[in-house]
DNA sequence: CGTTTAATTGAGGAAAGTCAAGTGAAGTGG
DNA sequence: CCACTTCACTTGACTTTCCTCAATTAAACG
């Protein structure tokens, strides 16, 4: 499997995100200290899921919330003309689950084979108005999910097809850094019509985008799944 | 003024969210106590800004954040071709200077007259890893932000520019009904552009949705700020 | 190895963007 | 108080871009 993590997953639920008013060196890092890890791992379940497997559906009672220790997750929403739209993909030490008066927002299905914490919100809340450490860390997360958010929309908001899916790459590009070291290839888990889903483009014109892309030499495909960024210079200047 | 809110706002900094996890009655309510509020009070002083008046800058040292007492704020980045993205309107009650690695992401300007408390960063921490309640409800609040940012992704990836306006009114139409209440008017506080770079459209095709919607009978504009929805099942419809 | 699913590529049409002109309201100064 | 300026908005004509539909190719799976 391309997408893993090297951590010793046992430790416990952890969450990587560039703290809001940490250093300036704009690195994601695990927020979580090992205590801290420990005393989540008390409430949680490890859960495996298969590839294609929907975790929940939007509307749906929520009563725990996920913390991805392998694999990626797609959340995304049906919309009235009976099509989708992804909101996240999520990945290692990423958490999902977001609700709203008791309902999950969204929809959840796993686009890899998948390994979780689930942490039931009954036991979350207690501790988290007992524990002020963990509190911190998941406000440090959400402004972190928040941000990436707000990018998701930023980058459904260009006109051009081939800006949206440069900046696309440089999104995943950066989340997989974080996690995977190595290589300089980047790994797509999702279908291009995922990737359509994600930024409100057909799956023709991201296939499209992709062949341009290439066409043009800024970058070089594998297979459909792997993607490395030639030019990096012309590459930007798409964006 | 027509956006006002009705709180005597000299008790302290309040957040408005519909909670994640609380009661299924999906109304936005305030989120700290009486007490909570004094204790940020402490903190905070009170700032008053002029309509158009700029806040802060993207990529500035983010030294504090704001709440809004009164009036309408709108959070922004500049676009390689020159452009804007708006990325939220904020309301009273809303939280806005989001940060990453220490810098604000985004440029902040008043759209009306504003009145916010402004607490600084370097006396927020160590009070938020203090006050372990306090911490419970910004969880609660950056989950509220969260789903709003993935709303409005949600509402750019609509294709038709009608649909995009209609859920824009939306939108505006449930954050007013939260502050103000009496009248079913929904006041819009920015300009036609604004909402275009809100829903990455141009300000033309904004001015002919409305156009539309009207022609159609569905909303009625006593003037450019000030839009009705006539046939609410017809409305939803167009979404 | 054949079947099914995902991805690519092409042609035509629909939608919004761009450019440009015109309208209207608000505020300014004589 | 009224002409004048200015800015925001509207409306129209033309262009660009992407969506839709369709055919083809490639890859995955039993």
């Amino acid at each position: 499997m391309t997408v893993k993590s090297n951590r010793i997953s046992a430790r416990g639920p952890n969450l990587a995100a560039v703290p809001p008013w940490g250093p300036a060196d704009a690195r994601s890092a695990g927020l979580f200290s090992d205590e801290e890890r420990a005393r989540l791992a008390v409430l949680a379940t490890i859960v495996r899921l298969q590839k294609g497997r929907t975790i929940y559906r939007e509307g749906q009672n929520a009563d725990a919330v996920f913390v991805i220790i392998t694999g990626v997750v797609k959340t995304y929403k049906a919309t009235a003309a009976g099509g989708h739209h992804i909101a996240a993909f999520l990945y290692p030490d990423d958490v999902f689950g977001l609700s709203e008066a008791g309902k999950y927002t969204n929809s959840a299905q796993a686009l890899t084979l998948v390994t979780t914490y689930r942490l039931p919100i009954s036991a979350l809340k207690p501790l988290l108005s007992r524990d002020s450490d963990i509190e911190f860390h998941v406000i440090c997360k959400l402004c972190h999910e928040l941000r990436e958010a707000q990018r998701h929309a930023f980058v459904i908001s260009r006109r051009r097809a081939l800006s949206k899916v440069a900046m696309f790459l440089q999104m995943i590009e950066r989340h997989e850094n974080f996690s995977v070291s190595g290589t300089d290839e980047i790994y797509l888990p999702m279908s291009r019509s995922d990737i359509g889903e994600y930024l409100a483009l057909s799956l023709e014109a991201v296939s499209r985008s992709f062949s341009k892309l290439a066409a043009l030499g800024l970058i070089a495909m594998r297979d459909k799944r792997h993607v490395k960024i030639l030019d990096r210079v012309q590459f930007d200047k798409v964006i």
